[in-house]
DNA sequence: CAAAAAAATCAACACAATGTTGATAAACAT
DNA sequence: ATGTTTATCAACATTGTGTTGATTTTTTTG
């Protein structure tokens, strides 16, 4: 492939990817061609090909980088209590999500992209599933809970996520934050309280 | 448009769904093209244009037929206790999956329509938000807290529904209802317990 | 700095799928 | 039986895709 130390090459990727934020901003996922993303990055149709074979692997390449900012956001956070129960945490998620509204409303509604969803639940299960493990004592690490409950919460915290950009964010991300750490760690004491320190509703 | 109640009119939307579906677990729904549809159905491709407008449009009804088997089957069974605590429903809702196991994995996998799951979390957020108002008291009516609930569990299940299909349903139904009661239970408590006669735990 | 290497450009191409049209044949309702 | 509706068919314009080979520009290296 293309040497990711040219500076050509980097100056490329970062002008397509910024591109098609943009453009999904603009006028939503689905309708925007790879002419339009090279047009709109002042840059040659072929050039795109050279770099990705499509749209789906420039937004996923785009979606992980704003992955890597939550990401870095929350490490800078000391984690008190279960990895379930962490209000710090979901206040996080629910202003990163505030902070990049259009993008994510675009990307999460109807018509948006289900490799998109896909990759949020994905992404979010594999973070949670991490934390549980770590909590879960040793003859619990091939339960099949831990998964479960893993999906069941990234889930459940994407679908408010998208509840609350489609109703244009009515409540402060406080609230979410808080109400959305009730339903989850409630739920998960009711499966995991004997495994860790968290605290008994 | 067309005539519903035309025996050729219902023919080719029967054929037309049919071969849709068909196709969807045969090779994803992405890289389905319309001539493929009317070919599987034995059907002109203006055929096809006579009565959609699109796939999408008619995955949709496809799914609709879906999801009344489900409510159909749901309005037989007994209602006690809360509506986020019935395993019944849990239950026929994980049987149901398993009964369209191929059809499901082919929609809900990383390359299949984020249309379908938009529809599927929605249609089930519908559901639980009427339950969750039917026991809610007067004066709590127009809290977030009840579409904010509804979507919370609808996205869980479907989470933990795809990761159940993704794994090749590794758990008998009967457990995956169980479990996933008691996660959705246990977070409603937290939140609704003073609402209805929702058992504490 | 100059030469070699790599990346970006450009026009052109074949290809596949879409959506529509108008004329004709078939099936339906009454 | 007949008038109406639907399905068929071939054809067409349009749009987006993915690739090619020759050329120019930029970067790296010696």
């Amino acid at each position: 492939m293309t040497d990711t130390t040219d500076r050509r090459v980097l100056r490329s990727r970062r002008m397509l990817a910024d591109a098609l934020m943009d453009l999904v901003v603009e006028k939503g996922y689905e309708g925007i061609t790879i002419q339009e993303i090279a047009d709109r990055a002042d840059l040659n149709r072929a050039t795109f090909y050279l770099h990705f074979t499509s749209k789906e692997e420039l937004l996923l390449a785009g979606l992980g980088q704003r992955f890597d900012e939550l990401v870095a956001a929350m490490a800078g956070v000391e984690n008190i209590g279960a990895p379930w129960d962490n209000v710090a945490y979901d206040l996080l998620l629910f202003c990163h999500v505030a902070d990049h509204a259009a993008l994510y409303k675009a990307l999460f509604g109807a018509r948006g992209l289900g490799l998109a969803m896909h990759q949020v639940i994905a992404y979010m299960a594999s973070i949670l599933e991490r934390d549980i493990r770590d909590v879960a004592p040793e003859d619990e690490q091939d339960s099949a809970k831990i998964p479960i409950a893993a999906h069941f919460f990234a889930g459940a915290l994407f679908a408010i996520l998208k509840w609350w950009l489609d109703n244009d964010m009515p409540i402060p991300p406080e609230e979410m934050a808080m109400l959305s750490n009730r339903l989850c760690s409630y739920g998960a004491v009711a499966v995991f309280s004997s495994w860790s320190q968290a605290a008994d509703p």
